[in-house]
RNA sequence: GGACCUGUGGUGCAGCUCGGAGUGCACGCCGCCCUGUCAAGGCGGAGGUCGCGGGUUCAAAUCCCGUCAGGUCCGCCA
């Protein structure tokens, strides 16, 4: 039993919580008219919903109401009569009944059926949000939200952090992803920026001696939309100043697993982590789907003298599809595609039989590489292996694409699978000018033991910065962050930053530096993702109230339109022709 | 910027390959009947610019081109 009084000036307690133990008591409920059943003029029976359940009212006569119609249904708690009982709901055991109706909203019919079982298109859905939320399931996942965001913030006030908001109207700082930009009416050509994260302000906390930060903090970003992507969402974002990774790590474990707990009443076990060179080398990306196996295997010694020219590269790796070998030749040819399509030149299949290789490349390899394909990762007959030749990278990350495609269950099916990805690298490549591009951002931490490959070697440079993977999806990063003027200045050497230039970007975050600055390091994840896949939902949509679609449109809203002639006056735009 | 999929009464679908009258199914809606239903049941009815524009054709929901909207993905997301 709650708490919480669900009563008000208007009802006694919610349509779910009307029980047995109520028998007798008159009561009242409020409630939208879930379904109407009519016999005749001397009998109907209403299903009353609100975000609790659903209770039936009796009512002894006609009664002129439809669906959706917001009542008030006073009546007396009754036991069903013997046979008329429904186990399948949840106050299936009881009605109310002698009822009084109280019309206080009628309703035209709604566009869509407020059913789980009808499977109604997004478009309408969305256009449509404040009706849709009225479904159980939107009401169950943005409850699941609501649920997990103060698990986590009790997590971080437990573990000594302190709730800091930062602000939504920022200074430009062109890096990374494309940011929404404001335009200041008392600053004409002016612009703010909303921030993309809150990193460079929860660095400043760090200076300003807050020690221990954390903010459940909406971001935005202007770049293309995808199932697990809106312009804004929500991250837990954290930050401990006097803290190595591994603190970082077990702050954010608590929060995580807290979360994972209210959500599915199981604690996850602790979470492990692997290096980013071992998710490449074994699953083919840096955010593996630990549910399944299918491991990327590396043969490259097999086939280091071959004599096939499709082998014929610095990297054969392959993997075993068990019980593959009845793959049809289109399903072949579509994975094929799918390997041409991310790059590599091609993609070979061995089917797996008594008699040994079935292969068009089968005549083609020697004794020893046929065994090798024979033998990879204990294969048996019925197993498909798959092999791709190529560079280290497309070989690896090629065949972690087919193993997803072949083998990914469902995003939100299966056991949850947390794993840290450590050891990212610090640069991702070099830009148009041949400069190095950060992995992660430019404040990243290298590898104590490798700063002096900075120089030499740059992109053997591991970073302290990790991700925190879930199924598959990346659900956040962080790192340690550089503390020390004359590390901060190696790396924006390598990166081609001038000082005046650094000065011109990050002078208030340098400048803050040099009045001392803790060692600190931090972290962020999405909260959207997470409450997804622990509502197992594939789309973050789901776990929004109003999102966006594809395109960036709330189609609810009509977002985004034009704006007043007074409004642009004010703000002195004027606009470039289309083209 | 690109690839693929989808668009048919209020909702969900079928019809599209092989062109022939807006044809069909389920739900909802409206009316009537029905005193124990619970996705109630029975009878009857209304409801359509086949996303939009153009083309081919004697004839287009169906074939072709373009376009808009929604989705999945690539690019992008330090």
């Amino acid at each position: 039993m709650t708490e919480i009084s669900e009563a008000t000036s208007l009802r006694d307690l919610l349509c779910g919580s009307v029980d047995a133990s109520m028998i007798g008591q008159t009561l009242s409920v409020c409630g939208w008219v879930a379904k109407r059943r009519e016999h005749g003029e001397h009998l109907a029976f209403l299903d009353l919903r609100d975000h609790s359940g659903v209770v039936q009212a009796v009512v002894d006569g006609s009664v002129d109401v439809r669906s959706e119609y917001v009542l008030r249904v006073t009546g007396r708690v009754t036991r069903r009569p013997e046979g008329t009982l429904n186990d399948r709901l949840a106050t299936g055991e009881v009605e109310l009944t002698d009822c009084e109706v109280e019309i206080l909203s009628a309703a035209e019919p709604p566009p869509f059926q407020i059913d789980e079982r009808a499977d109604v298109d997004e478009q309408v859905r969305l256009k449509y949000r404040y009706i849709d939320i009225r479904r159980d399931k939107m009401q169950r996942n943005l409850r699941l939200r609501a649920v997990v965001n103060s698990t986590l913030r009790r997590a971080m006030e437990r573990q000594g952090f302190c709730e800091v908001e930062t602000p939504l109207l920022w200074a430009p700082t062109p890096e990374g992803a494309r940011e929404f930009v404001v335009p200041s009416r008392l600053h004409p050509g002016e612009f703010y920026v909303l921030p993309q994260s809150p990193q460079i302000a929860k660095q400043l906390l760090m200076v300003g001696g807050v020690d221990r930060y954390f903010q459940i903090a909406r971001c935005l970003r202007d770049e293309d939309l995808r199932a697990d992507r809106q312009f804004e969402f929500t991250q837990l974002d954290v930050e401990a100043s006097f803290v190595t990774q591994e603190d970082i790590f077990a702050f954010v474990s608590e929060a995580v697993l807290d979360a994972a707990q209210v959500a599915t009443g199981e604690r996850p076990g602790p979470i492990s982590a692997m290096t980013w060179a071992d998710a490449l080398e074994y699953y083919g990306t840096d955010k593996p789907d630990l549910r399944f196996e299918m491991r990327l295997h590396d043969l490259s010694s097999a086939f280091a003298g071959t004599e096939v020219k499709a082998f014929g590269a610095p990297c054969v790796k392959a993997i075993r599809v068990p019980g593959g070998g009845d793959f049809t030749r289109s399903k072949l040819d579509a994975l094929t595609e799918q390997a041409k399509t991310l790059g590599a030149r091609g993609l070979a299949w061995f089917r797996v039989t008594a008699e040994g290789l079935d292969s068009p490349l089968a005549r083609f390899l020697s004794e020893s590489e046929t065994t090798a394909i024979k033998a990879l990762d204990d294969a048996r007959f019925g197993d498909l292996v798959l092999v791709v030749a190529d560079e280290y990278v497309v070989a690896s990350k090629v065949l972690g694409a087919l193993r997803l495609t072949i083998g990914a269950p469902p995003v939100s099916d299966g056991p949850h699978r947390y794993v840290w990805i450590t050891e990212f690298p610090l640069f991702e490549g070099v830009d148009e000018d041949g400069h190095l591009v950060s992995a992660h951002h430019p404040f990243t931490m290298p590898h104590l033991d490798d700063v002096d490959l900075i120089d030499t070697d740059p992109m053997r440079v591991r970073s302290q910065s990790y991700d925190l993977v879930l199924n598959g999806w990346e659900l956040g990063s962080g790192s340690v962050r550089i503390h020390r003027a004359d590390i901060q200045s190696r790396i924006f050497t390598a990166l081609g930053i001038s000082e005046e230039e650094a000065a011109l970007r990050f002078g208030f975050l340098l400048g803050a530096f040099k009045y001392g600055a803790p060692p600190h390091a931090g972290f962020a994840f999405g909260i959207d993702r997470l409450v997804a896949i622990l509502a197992g939902e594939d789309n973050i949509r789901e776990v929004i109230a109003f999102p966006k679609t594809q395109s960036g449109a709330d189609l609810m809203t009509s977002a985004p339109k034009g704006i007043t002639e007074r409004q642009i006056r004010d703000l002195r735009l004027t606009f470039a022709p289309k083209g």
